[in-house]
DNA sequence: TACATTTCCGAAAACCTTTTCAGTTTTTCG
DNA sequence: CGAAAAACTGAAAAGGTTTTCGGAAATGTA
């Protein structure tokens, strides 16, 4: 392997000064075209990048920028991170990692470290919905905040808009003609589960239906399971039930086909997440509500960029998701 | 925001020189005991940290290494690279992330991105157990495969050992009395189908058994229920069942219990991934092999440490897996 | 030709840390 | 007490890039 090229390399190349091919490569004019020309002909040939340890202790920007996440074991913080890295790699950016898994004293340990690389900002990824503590304060970089909003109403978050999602969701049920509408959902305690029950019972009202009832448990298949027990029982004549999750409308699919219910004649399901593994296979594959995941990590990005520019948007911002319809309605 | 502390602001407080405040910072010899408490504490309250940029500019090791993975959609290369993460986060080495989308187009670009930046070493994070082209030749920096391995089998690669997996799996079925088994797997041309079904036929011929058929088909719940029918019918005998991963099991367990099987009475089920979710919560929860990618990620993480260091390890390794017991056996 | 103007180029400083080497102070031992 | 050894400290250089500023060359004008 032989030893990396630097700049003044390329200048003795090119037969010109360090400063002089310096200004080549960066498009700065006092250069001659000519000169420029045959600077970026040595670059390239001797494969040079500058080296940006040399670069960012001049002060400039480092074109780094922190990916801060605790979710380790959740599936929702994934596309997030990949939507953000995409972002930012397209351009010169590059992406420090950190998985705090969801420890406040790891967390704090790997701000410490990107605040000792001279990050240009922190994008910083949460495991759910819930507000979270803000750690902008007295930071000195931007952060931006996605999935998992800041709990500064100053800070810049964005969130998936899970109020017009469940409205979307139970407006397509009504233009089914459905009526009789269920809701089973997560923990009362998650702000998702909250802000879907509340998004549902506003478009139930919207299209001038009583609010149905609304069975609060745990994300999971089992109690989609339980929960296909209870509903049916409460109200035999349920045609449509929109539920919180698609790991809760995959397990609500199954024990209401085992009770005999046709799906979607007898009840219309409606899940939400898009998980693919379970949505599409499913039977029926369900229609469902997916959040765009990736779409909110690249204008996380994206607005971390404009952060780091000057141009911060405080606030929390909603996302638009989308309805992904199949056949359980 | 004040301006960041640099050593001459700590050796100015602590009343020393700026090579005495280095030495004290980094534990070398030559400094009075007394004297480096004193600019410890001036480090302390100056919240200083050694700018990295200076540090590297000098040639030492950089202490940051690539974690280059080709898995935007795929589920398994997450655990692994958590668990590299994980295992460099600990210390003070920082992780760039590059996802490469299974583009090499794509992969050039950020390989040649992460060698401008100086890393010490790359750990390429696979998305199927197939060995992929290797990108070692010339790079100057040490590269770990991790889950999916390199051609080259001068590189250092880490996969999961699917042949003594799947031998397990079988021989945790022969101990349970099941002498007529099945292996219901995803397509031949993934090496993980392969090496799955020829560790379940060695397991098999080692206790005596006949090889049992093998239904090559999808990674889907799908192909799981479609596999259900031809197995019953092929043999309606069959008392067990192998399957290559527990999307396949899911779908299998489903279509069996449909048909009035009962598992695991009539048919012990084994599947193979431990998806939590799928696994977890398939009627019944599925006894799978976990193939401890976490595990795995770290493992490469503390070997890329080990090649860094001059202690490459060259070859594929084979991480051991884990046979999870749940009801379905 | 002499001078003014423009266009280019190069020397040198700045960024921050580590390390070497020489110099100074303290300690030890005869 | 004197000398040698040990312990400690500080000035300076190196590392690669960008930027500023002064100077040189080329061009235009009188």
């Amino acid at each position: 392997m032989r030893r990396i090229a630097t700049i003044s390399d390329v200048a003795h190349l090119a037969g010109v000064s360090i400063a002089t091919a310096s200004k080549a490569l960066n498009n700065k004019d006092q250069v001659r075209a000519e000169t420029r020309q045959r600077v970026l002909e040595a670059a390239e040939q001797l494969a040079f990048k500058p080296n940006p340890a040399a670069r960012s202790l001049l002060g400039g920007p480092t074109r780094t920028v922190g990916l801060l996440t605790s979710d380790s074991v959740g599936r929702f913080g994934i596309p997030v991170m990949l939507g953000a890295e995409d972002a930012f790699g397209g351009g010169e950016m590059a992406v420090l990692l950190c998985d705090a898994r969801g420890d406040s004293i790891r967390e704090q340990h790997y701000i410490r470290t990107l605040l000792a690389r001279r990050v240009d900002g922190i994008i910083v990824v949460g495991e759910s919905t819930d507000p979270r503590p803000s750690i902008s304060r007295d930071l000195g970089v931007p952060v931006v905040y996605a999935y998992g909003p800041s709990d500064d109403p100053e800070d810049v978050s964005f969130v998936p808009d899970d109020v017009e999602g469940s409205a979307t969701a139970i407006r397509h049920l009504v233009t089914l003609g459905r009526r009789r509408i269920a809701h089973v959902t997560g923990l009362a305690t998650y702000q998702a589960a909250k802000e879907r029950a509340e998004g549902a019972a506003a478009a139930l009202a919207e299209a001038g239906l009583e609010p149905g009832p609304v069975f609060w448990g745990q994300w999971s298949q089992r109690w989609g399971r339980q929960a296909a027990a209870m509903v049916l029982h409460a109200d035999p004549d349920v045609d449509a039930v929109f539920c919180g999750s698609d790991q809760i409308a995959a397990g609500f699919v199954e024990a209401a086909r085992e009770r005999g219910r046709r799906i979607p004649e007898d009840i219309a399901i409606v899940g939400y997440d898009n998980w693919e593994v379970l949505a599409a296979e499913s039977r029926p594959p369900l229609t469902t509500i997916d959040p765009n995941l990736e779409v909110l990590g690249r204008t996380a990005a994206q607005h971390l960029f404009a952060a780091i520019d000057g141009r911060a948007t405080p606030g929390v911002h909603r996302m638009p998701v989308q309805l992904v319809i199949r056949d359980s309605t």
